[in-house]
DNA sequence: TTGTATGCGTTATCAG
DNA sequence: CTGATAACGCATACAA
């Protein structure tokens, strides 16, 4: 049986309850008194017990992550890593905990959100994906219970706290900047249709296009899970039209390796025949040949921000919703070029 | 406050110990009352308290996970992902929950490992790494704690279970796979060298070496961190020599990239004036151009079955230590030719 | 088959 | 400043 507040007491010749002030660092305790019982803590090697210590508090100090419903899937695609960077660092810092959802469906997951919420095992929630008409912010959100959003919430939301890039002005910047190098023939490979940041990115391009008074083709925005193969069957369904696309738009780096990699099997030159602009910068981003251009959204930055904001929530429910914009910006390398003729 | 079991006791119109042995399915109690205190349960949305569960019951149905003290830099290298995708596939078959490990150095770890420990926050530990004189393992055995190792202890540890691959002889085969290919002059870049694994590497290379005969040259073995960079310093040094080699042992993918990218800087190309073989195999690995040949070491299995290794001790910890090796293959892709002449 | 009583290890309230 | 004592929500030994 481990070493329990009781033993200490007796020990120090103390009532428990002044062993749980000691613990506290009560300012009510004498300072001998307190030598006195951490000596006994030290003496028997006490810890604490988390689960009886969270039953009494009601509070757990432990932060509950919550993947897309495809966990398994995501975890190939290194943005969830690099988020995981930011949340790690800062609820480090901070003396949290994380739990880690691990349902493969979106029943899966919902089930366990409210197992994290009603069995009280977190304190609250970060939400990795904000995809639409998700159940789980609405649920969330109905609870009261302290979680922020690395996204922004789709459709009329109030009072959500989220952590999100201008997704929507990235997109247009850089369609603007394929448009500046002389591409009129620009495709968007976007990722799910349901996730809001492929809904924003889409409406980016197309605005862009529009201010440059060019027509939206429908052939040229397709969409795929955001994993290497779905770059690859994007890129073989633009090619294939009548007349394919001199630049591309796409979503995430790691459909931009399955894009290049076909695109290197058809013998097609990147960026000679086609330029590409990418987003999310992640580790391996520049690993690519030759390096891709893309938007660095600093995803570290997303999860280290998100875990900030719920921190706050957790210790200040009432406190005012907050969004924090992270700021992107392009990095150009070397996936872009200034187009000499257009043969169209 | 919550909905308790009280709660539902009184509507239900039973005791709340019923209440208890309907939530673990009693077989003493009668289909009538089930069903009664069932709907009651629906009725006022009751879930059982985490907290107090594992209180009562001294357990909690989760795993903690230890990551490398460089918890940070660790996600960096695609092989923390993809282990974490087998252990969470495997722990959500059980019903197990993960709790992560956050800590920076390796003070802050082993102050995190024994709160998880003595507070009973978790009920098995998974190691994500095995390091040479590691002050987690040695603790773990001897607190008698459930937990497994991915690697294999170093040294004289006796009835610890763990999973690992035959790291030695992958390094063997490799490099006598090299050999075949006509090359003499082989260097070995290994992963930070308090690594179990990365001792393992370096045996079966130079193993392989003296089998053949051929001297082991100090200066053909280099360590640095698992990261792009690491590989990046490695390759320049062994370039730099008077006699540089033309074929490499790479201890880990992110390594390979780095030492890839130097390579095509330096107007080296791969494989023509150098072969390289690589280890783990990560998703991103064919991504490389060349494509790498590395050796597929399934890291998701090694996940997998280290939980399932956890979840076994935890339920029977008397059970007997076990070890699972995991197999590895070659996957030979284009970094690797034959030695046409040779220069020396 | 079900109810009663007690304990799990802490914290918090209320006296003193 | 410190000590009893009662929660916290659930599980289980013992009764019935």
């Amino acid at each position: 049986m481990a070493v329990t507040i009781k033993d200490v007491a007796k020990l120090a010749n103390v009532a428990p309850s002044t062993v749980s002030r000691v613990i506290a660092n009560s300012p009510r305790i004498s300072q001998k008194t307190k030598d006195k019982v951490r000596e006994a803590m030290e003496k028997l090697g006490y810890h604490p017990n988390f689960n009886a210590r969270s039953l009494a508090n009601k509070s757990t100090n432990t932060i509950g992550i919550v993947m897309p419903s495809s966990a398994n899937k995501a975890f190939q695609n290194p943005f969830f890593p690099e988020v995981m960077r930011g949340i790690s660092t800062k609820a480090h810092q901070e003396g949290f905990g994380l739990y880690l959802s691990t349902g493969q469906t979106e029943d899966e997951i919902f089930e366990e959100v409210v197992h994290m919420v009603q069995g009280g095992r977190v304190d609250g929630i970060i939400l990795l994906y904000s995809r639409i008409n998700d159940r789980i912010m609405p649920y969330l959100q109905q609870q009261n219970f302290p979680f922020v959003l690395i996204g922004r919430p789709y459709g009329d939301y109030q009072g959500i706290t989220y952590v999100n890039n201008d997704n929507y002005k990235a997109a247009k910047t850089v369609t603007e900047y394929l448009l500046l190098l002389g591409h009129h023939h620009i495709a968007f490979i976007g990722g799910e249709l349901d996730f809001v940041v492929t809904v924003d990115h889409k409406k980016g391009y197309e605005q862009a296009l529009q201010n440059a008074n060019l027509p939206l083709n429908d052939e040229y925005v397709v969409f795929q899970q955001e994993l290497q193969e779905g770059g690859q069957d994007a890129i073989i369904q633009l090619m294939s039209l009548t007349q394919p696309p001199t630049a591309l738009v796409v979503s995430d780096d790691i459909m931009t390796f399955g894009v290049m990699r076909m695109l290197s099997e058809m013998g097609i030159r990147v960026p000679d025949d086609i330029s590409i602009v990418s987003f999310n910068n992640v580790l391996i981003s520049e690993l690519s040949s030759p390096p891709m251009s893309t938007v660095d959204i600093n995803i570290f930055g997303l999860g280290f921000e998100a875990t900030n904001l719920v921190i706050e929530k957790i210790k200040q429910p009432s406190l005012e919703p907050k969004n924090v914009i992270i700021p992107h910006k392009l990095v150009k390398r070397q996936t872009c070029k200034k187009v000499v003729f257009q043969n169209s």
